[in-house]
DNA sequence: ATCCTGATTTTGACAAAGTCCAAATCTTGA
DNA sequence: TCAAGATTTGGACTTTGTCAAAATCAGGAT
């Protein structure tokens, strides 16, 4: 994220110490949950309430700063590359999360096409597998 | 779902009352949260604990006899349709999810090949939108 | 048909991830 | 510098699900 600070007020959202720390947390660790935000966010400014994490990265959510993402059987979590349509790969044992360009973005099956009646507006793809370092630990 | 006895039997799962009625009621309704097949389940067969229908639910999804599907923003649900590729279209709004078969489900975004060094075993698709109930609704 | 053994069910406590609310504090614009 | 409205905080609470121990049940052997 190049100016955390100017892109708060780009969005009309006013410019606190929790805002920008959460900010950055979140540019420096792509894939965060909450807790890790938070954990990473303290570093920086010594102390701050759990709620205002959630409440920051609601506000910052909202407004499309930055994105959630909330694969099975793992808390949410954020990372700060917006706008593009990237999608995910986690593994089943340790949850790490890499991006994945799509090959074929606007091939049909992904294309926001009509179903049922449904307005679609997102497809969403997550690739679940194992990461290399999961494969060679033995599988408990 | 033909005959949920045998189908039991087939996994070498011994056959309860329980059981029978959970399994019943995924088939009834597919994409059901665990409470909602508690309460199908109950009427059924009077009574069942929670816990019960939690055990029962994870023996099925191991054993692969129903699916778990868990979208974000909502608690998990089943389905007894398994062993295609099916994906899912949920409603932002009020959660309904309808089966989407995938049109190419070949394509080369959708094939399980090798990133970052990741063991791929499933893609899985969600689509988002809104359904035509929720499309009339007042947008709160 | 009955009994034994291991599996299943039940109950109640517990855990993780978030949200709600009211009071205190801070940002921003005038 | 100040007031007004937004943000932050702390604590209680909710939802979804799991853990553990005791009670009960299913299925095979007698």
């Amino acid at each position: 994220m190049r100016d955390p600070e100017a892109t708060l007020r780009q969005h009309d959202l006013p410019v606190t110490a929790q805002r920008l720390a959460v900010l950055r947390a979140v540019s420096r660790h792509p894939h965060a949950t909450a807790d890790a935000v938070a954990e990473s966010a303290r570093e920086e400014i010594g102390t701050i309430s759990r709620q205002s994490v959630y409440n920051v990265l609601n506000v910052l959510t909202d407004k499309g700063i930055i994105r959630r993402i909330q694969p099975a059987d793992s808390p949410a979590r954020y990372e700060d590359r917006v706008g593009d349509n990237h999608h995910h790969l986690v593994c089943r044992s340790c949850g790490k999360t890499e991006d994945v360009c799509c090959a074929v973005g606007d091939a049909p099956c992904l294309t926001a096409h009509s179903h049922h009646g449904f307005k679609i507006d997102e497809a969403e793809v997550i690739y679940w597998g194992t990461c290399p370092a999961c494969q060679q630990k033995p599988r408990n």
